[in-house]
DNA sequence: AAATATTAAACAAACGTTTGATTAATTCAA
DNA sequence: TTGAATTAATCAAACGTTTGTTTAATATTT
């Protein structure tokens, strides 16, 4: 049972840590909604900085792989990567909302160095990666000669803007507060096919 | 004097609940920063969430005014009245990079309710009175059939994501840490440009 | 002199963490 | 397979700090 109090643990921390931010979150918060004694934070993961650096280790390869990995293929076409990856992203992204927004606001605090960097960095690593794809189809003349890391970065943060509120994200659709926007299959759809729209007109059109 | 130590206290406070969070802040660390007495705080704001408020109240009439100007305004495109609110946002955005950090760091916080709502419906009427716009470009049939809500959220979540980690941008643009890109008149063209070329793109071809 | 501004000191409450006792689970020789 | 020995897990209570805030005295302005 230790394994599995320990991810308990943890996906009521990322929950709260994205709704109330990590100085926002008490253990004994956390412990009450977890629904186990305030010590077992301390007695699992050392410390409750030590628990978000666990969070991160557990859930933060994130994307980096998948990245990586279609940078390497050379079967599919530099726009055929680039739309897997925004289907990626946005599934990625949507279904982890709450760990995405725990991410977001660890990448803008400066508080916990140690996490600011790493998520700095790795932030940066993906959008770079994400950006060479972009790049080769610029070089083989099949991209406009568009700005390849600020493509990304609307890419990225198109999904983002999405995810920083849910009662924003429900009153722009419409739907009364307490829906879950993110779960919802035809919103995924429908944010995936406007942003492909948009970055196939923005890389194609001459 | 008064009031020029209540923005002080303010500008401040901005800064640092941008980089530290407001639970990440204590009053202690601003009023040192700041470089007044502790009590000062209560003194000139009442608490540490009516000084939130105050910042709030001062500075977030923010892109409204200038959206529902534009909105009415007869004389330009509805393309030009999207240039125009793109320019304005970038340079809003960038040139008070801190207090929008601050902005979405509250929008995304669920803790104090009242902000939390106020901060939800700002951006929501933004996004719905700038999508109006969009909107009535589709019925001239001038734009494409795009997603309005969509277009205004990319737009908007371009410009946030560049903002979100200074130093994530600095590693993006090559510059050495330190270095202050929001102030970079030469950055702030680069992603205007970037904005509008892929937004054209977006809603003009067929 | 009255009102406003500033201060150092003190306040109770909440914080992350540690403790020492208790219970549950596991190990392992008989 | 049993039952003592060892380890792991859980708990309520307490620890020392830090928190936001208040107070009461002092300084400054009006």
């Amino acid at each position: 049972m230790a394994v599995d109090k320990r991810e308990h643990i943890m996906e009521h921390a990322i929950s709260l840590f994205a709704d109330k931010g990590f100085e926002g979150t008490s253990i004994r918060d956390l412990a009450q909604v977890a629904g186990v004694n305030v010590a077992m934070v301390n007695y699992y993961f050392g410390s409750k900085e030590k628990l978000v650096e666990a969070i991160l280790e557990k859930k933060s390869s994130y994307m980096k792989d998948r990245i990586e990995e279609l940078e390497a293929n050379t079967n599919l076409s530099e726009l055929d990567k680039i739309d897997a990856l925004i289907e990626d992203y946005v599934n990625r992204i949507l279904n982890g909302a709450s760990f995405h927004k725990f991410l977001y606001k660890e990448l803008m605090d400066t508080k916990r160095d140690v996490i600011h960097t790493f998520l700095n960095n790795s932030f940066a690593r993906n959008t770079r990666n994400f950006s060479a794809i972009i790049q080769k189809g610029i070089d083989k003349k099949v991209f406009r000669e568009v700005d390849p890391i600020l493509t990304v970065t609307s890419i990225i943060g198109s999904i983002s803007q999405v995810v920083v509120s849910k009662s924003m994200c429900n009153q722009l659709l419409l739907k009364p507060e307490g829906n879950e926007p993110y779960a919802d299959e035809a919103f995924k759809q429908r944010l995936i096919t406007h942003i492909k729209s948009m970055i196939h007109a923005h890389l194609l059109v001459k």
